[in-house]
DNA sequence: TATCTTCATGTTGTCTGACAACCTGTTTTT
DNA sequence: AAAAACAGGTTGTCAGACAACATGAAGATA
């Protein structure tokens, strides 16, 4: 019950109906308006306050706290609702995966390497096995670009790409199946990821990014173009 | 107080001390052992649930997730204490503002590169203006770099980089004004921002893109040298 | 014996009421 | 006129109670 009213209070404060600096009701009266218990609002709004998206003062009452206050940064469901929200959240992911390529090129081991040559041959092989390869394929795309995370020895781009990916696996895992089935394309986007793995293995830090971004790029294209979302 | 339970048990589980999977004790003997009544307990239950850090079972316990499962990414104090954790916070500004600034290229309207004619502007005449000229240039630094975030027109993007900055500048202000006094640089760093500026000017998506790479990466071995932190 | 039912127990989820701590504006006193 | 005391409202905390639910144990039934 407090995840629906941190949600509905997040979407007022987010939607623009309760403007910043501004008042919340009473505890009480979002308990009476809500239909819960004081506690359960409590649970809300401490949850809101940890983000930093209210500010309350014992005594006085709670504010919305100004935007730039923020402390977390969430990917709501609402990012997958229309298609131009989930095509930023993917140009976000391409630009923290191409810096993260860049840094495991010149920081990658060699078990890093070993790792990325089997996922690569993984989706190679895949291909080749009609349907029951694109979950396969998929598995082992997503185990090569986690590596290329964590070989770039930074724990929080790990960490955020680990978040981003899980939840875009969440609520686009159909249309991934789908596309991974397109056979017309594997040739090509087999070739987008072995310019990625090249790229690592020589240590090239320019073209590991570019690389990563060419083919984040081109994927998002062809992720959005399938996705079943309202264009506004 | 609900502010406290909370970070202690985040702390306990981002330590490993409570390994994923493990069930939580119960609330009522959190409760005890932290000397708080059952309610604040909830209260900072309730937030790591929001985060994904916990899953709880009504009638069987609380246990904690597996990280894949976190759905918020926050920035911890505890980024700014060791020099390392600082130096990735700091490579993952440079990823989402390189691919910032590579959208801005495109994107970026006249008004947009006007706002940042001028805060560059700002930037160079600060610099004659000793110590108080800090300050200023500081804010327009940040005024000119925010701009291009939102030139990308990727609200995600814009959002995620206001909070990194605030954060910084919350933690590294007494640094980022030694450093903006130091005139020796002064000339330098107005020619890494110039390169910027011209490069979105031209709309050169792929030199915009590297030029506040460079820029940040220089930045940030200068903030991270010069900030008080331990090594390790 | 094997299986199903029932029950007891423990945990989370919710509700209620109460009081403390605190702030603000009003009233009273000096 | 200024200071002090008061009243009312709000958040913060606490204690207790009960509902909802899951689990394992004890007992009943085939």
């Amino acid at each position: 019950m407090a995840d629906d009213v941190s949600q509905k209070l997040s979407r007022m404060i987010l939607d623009g109906e309760l403007a910043a600096g501004e008042q919340l009701p009473t505890e009480q009266s979002l308990a009476e308006s809500f239909g819960v218990a004081r506690t359960v609002v409590r649970e809300a709004v401490s949850r809101l306050k940890h983000d930093g998206m209210i500010d309350s003062r014992q005594g006085v009452g709670a504010f919305v706290a100004k935007a730039s206050a923020r402390s977390a940064f969430r990917i709501s469901p609402a990012c997958f609702e229309k298609r131009q929200k989930l095509l930023e959240i993917l140009q976000l992911r391409t630009g923290i995966s191409s810096e993260a390529a860049g840094l495991a090129a010149t920081h990658r081991t060699a078990a890093d390497l070993d790792f990325m040559k089997n996922a690569y041959s993984e989706m190679e092989s895949s291909i080749s096995e009609g349907d029951e390869g694109a979950e396969k394929h998929i598995l082992a795309e997503r185990a090569f670009y986690q590596r290329i995370a964590e070989a770039s020895g930074n724990q929080y781009i790990s960490e955020f790409l680990s978040m981003l990916d899980t939840r875009i696996d969440m609520e686009l895992r159909s249309v991934a199946i789908k596309n991974a089935r397109v056979t017309e394309w594997s040739s090509e986007v087999l070739a987008e990821h072995r310019a990625v793995l090249e790229a690592i293995r020589s240590q090239d830090e320019n073209a590991a990014s570019q690389a990563v971004r060419y083919h984040y790029t081109l994927a998002a294209q062809r992720l959005a173009d399938r996705a079943d979302l309202a264009d506004t």
